[in-house]
DNA sequence: TCGATTAAATTTGATTTGCAAAATAAAAAT
DNA sequence: ATTTTTATTTTGCAAATCAAATTTAATCGA
């Protein structure tokens, strides 16, 4: 992006800096995505889809053949009227492979998947569940990417780019992890140390953007050009995308909805400020009202998660005042989605993460009341769903920009640069 | 954007419809669009500007000329070093000419600029300030294109489009007004009635969309490629920019900062629900709170307008209660704008509208509490700025849709559909 | 069973787009 | 006057695509 230079003081109108839209993929990279998006897809197929003509397709996939990224399949018993028999083309899976990681406090997932896009091999690691230093997180990471590459039956040599999403904020300019709940220490160079030992470049970003990412590859957006992810874990967080990417925000630190204010001078978040939506919806939030509404001995040294397991317990066995906390929750949940509308208007919100486990977060009434605030006579109402995805679904999500990556690197023959 | 056709049951992974950044304009229309955009630019400016080789340059600017869009113009009085000195090129104005116009409840505003985005004459149209019939608000539209017309010397059929920004809820799929505070009715086809007596298509917008519109083509936002403008006059709007274009949502209501939801139960808005930020902000919100603060006779009668003037010279004036308005006001909109960060996280937010009159709204405490609001350690704090400016350069906003569809069909050869 | 029909894929020749490199033009510097 | 420098134009050329014609491989109907 650079400024136009200007020849004199005639002002001219418009703007002035190229949007970065301008760079979309050559034909014969294009045609390959296709192919992978449709999982087969014949020559015929990619001429209507990508509205080239007949002969570029031959050219290009003819192309593409050679070069090792698509191959001809044999369609086992496909009911075909008249004319010459469509030939299925398919990504040559073997072509590179990825492995994507979800950390957490507890464990961590990873996935090991093809060119294609799909999974291989899915491994899980228990961790001591404490904060710890980079050092201590990295031999995890190696540990767990050895444990999925041995399960493959491969070697690190034929892993192409690895991706990792991690609980925090992440700082895109610089490549690095600002905070962490994991970390000791902040501003992070984590991807810098796993290269230094490791044959793969990596890729990092928040866990709620990978998890939306997944969503947009491999779930429920794949069909939608804009939708917006709520998760809901320790904190409240959101992915959003538009026009079929992510958005990220000008400073790329995240789209903070659990820090968004929902009530003037309201209850105390852990961030220090007060009223944001996450001092009412995250977990130390309903932990904290538990402590009031569960009239029990020894509660005060249990843990967080136990005390929420505790009082949806007790919710669920019709304790008032358990109920009436996540109640109480769940009208903030609709207040903060129903925010989300307002300002993002985007057809599909999908809700995730791990608490919705409690199904007091997805009742009809916190759908209901959400689609209340919205109510106006000229918006169609937006439609909400909630997916209680297993960390194996976040880690494939972490695969997406590294196999978005190795795509341009191969296919397009883009330079790669991990940064 | 077609699904593309699946040969079998094979998923593949990735998303399947194409977004639409698919369509960036031929060269051609990129070289006239950067000319217009410095104003005057010669031929080395574009191929460093566009990174185009000098012989696509010399064939695109001759095309060019050739087709009377752009000229080469002699440069009054020029320092240049060395070399053959540099043929400025600008846009021929006269290729066309449009109309931009802002309705408002008592006055109407329009200009009339030329196909350099030059503004030629304005007129202002003052009207009876009653909500009307559609019949009504066209005979003001026509009589107000007629005086922008007569005043520049011109004729109807000098006019290529016409661009309006309405105060209202524009439903762009089937381009209609759905609702005006201007109009006694709903759903108005005011473009089509429009269209059925005058020469030139209309686009038509909401009329914070184009401020948003003015400020990108013409004012603090042409040098971000993102930002977010907020109108606070009887409603509180906003419009934003990403990656240079505006953002209207799927569904293109529009993007309701106004109700967003900042209290859990609070004050009553005039859309019927309860804690809206517009239910704090809104002209009607603070007169509503003006009738208790003023202990006047008479003040009953007064209208809204009257009642703030007489609320903020009091306040001004020392008058305790009053002030005390206008700060719980200024509280809420930090909330409104801390809000917007943390969603949107864009670079610049720009405030502005009728309201901006009252200083409170931007007075250091407001911006203050808002970057409070948005503190952490990982964010950069969001520029903030305040513009008050006046009717027609919302009116000249109108204008830009009006300018890109004539620039797409004239210079790009694109069919223009007024819808 | 054998053309007729249909649809997929390929081949063939053009067209268009845009570039690199050489040539030309117009000024300042020496 | 000659050199240097920068802008612009000219001259092939190479790549990307496409339209149209052709070939291939299947089904359908008599």
């Amino acid at each position: 992006m650079n400024y136009i230079t200007q020849i004199d003081q005639a002002s001219g109108c418009g703007p002035l800096l190229a949007g970065d839209a301008a760079r979309l993929p050559a034909l014969r990279q294009q045609v390959f995505e296709r192919v992978r998006a449709a999982g087969r897809a014949a020559r015929a197929d990619i001429t209507r889809s990508l509205n080239i003509s007949g002969a570029s397709a031959t050219t290009l996939t003819a192309d593409l053949i050679d070069s090792g990224f698509l191959r001809e399949v044999d369609e086992p018993d496909r009911e075909h009227g008249r004319g010459r028999p469509r030939v299925a083309l398919e990504v040559v899976r073997e072509a590179s492979y990825m492995i994507g990681i979800k950390l957490s406090f507890k464990e961590h997932t990873a996935v090991l998947c093809d060119f294609a896009g799909d999974v291989l091999v899915t491994a899980q690691l228990q961790t001591t569940g404490a904060i710890r230093t980079l050092d201590a997180l990295l031999d995890e990471v190696f540990e767990l990417c050895q444990i999925v590459i041995d399960k493959a039956g491969m070697q690190e040599s034929d892993i192409g780019a690895v991706g990792l999403g991690v609980p925090g904020i992440i700082n895109l300019s610089d490549n690095r992890i600002s905070w962490c709940s994991l970390l000791n220490d902040v501003n992070v160079d984590i991807v810098g140390a796993f290269e230094a030992k490791f044959s793969a470049p990596m890729f990092l970003d928040n866990d709620t953007n990978m998890l939306t990412l997944a969503e947009l590859w491999f779930g429920e957006g794949r069909d939608k050009t804009d939708f917006a992810v709520v998760t809901i874990e320790n904190g409240v967080g959101m992915g959003v995308v538009l026009n079929n990417r992510l958005y990220r925000g000008t400073h790329g630190v995240g789209l903070e909805l659990g820090h968004t204010k929902v009530q003037l001078d309201g209850a105390l978040c852990r961030c220090g400020q007060r009223g944001c939506l996450e001092a009412y919806l995250g977990d130390y939030a309903l932990a904290r009202e538990a402590l009031t509404a569960l009239d029990h001995d020894n509660i005060q040294h249990k843990k967080a998660d136990e005390l929420l397991d505790l009082l949806f317990e007790k919710a669920k066995a019709g304790h008032q005042p358990s109920e009436m906390v996540f109640q109480r929750a769940g009208r903030f949940l609709s207040i903060g989605l129903s925010n989300v509308v307002q300002l993002f208007d985007p057809p599909l919100i999908i809700i995730s993460g791990d608490c919705m486990r409690f199904d007091y977060f997805y009742a009809p009434e916190v759908m209901d009341e959400m689609q209340r605030l919205t109510l106006s006579s000229t918006r169609e109402p937006c439609h909400v769903e909630a997916h209680a995805w297993g960390d194996e679904f976040w880690a494939r999500g972490a695969t997406v920009p590294a196999l978005v990556a190795l795509t341009d690197r191969l296919v397009g023959g883009i330079g790669m640069v991990s940064a």
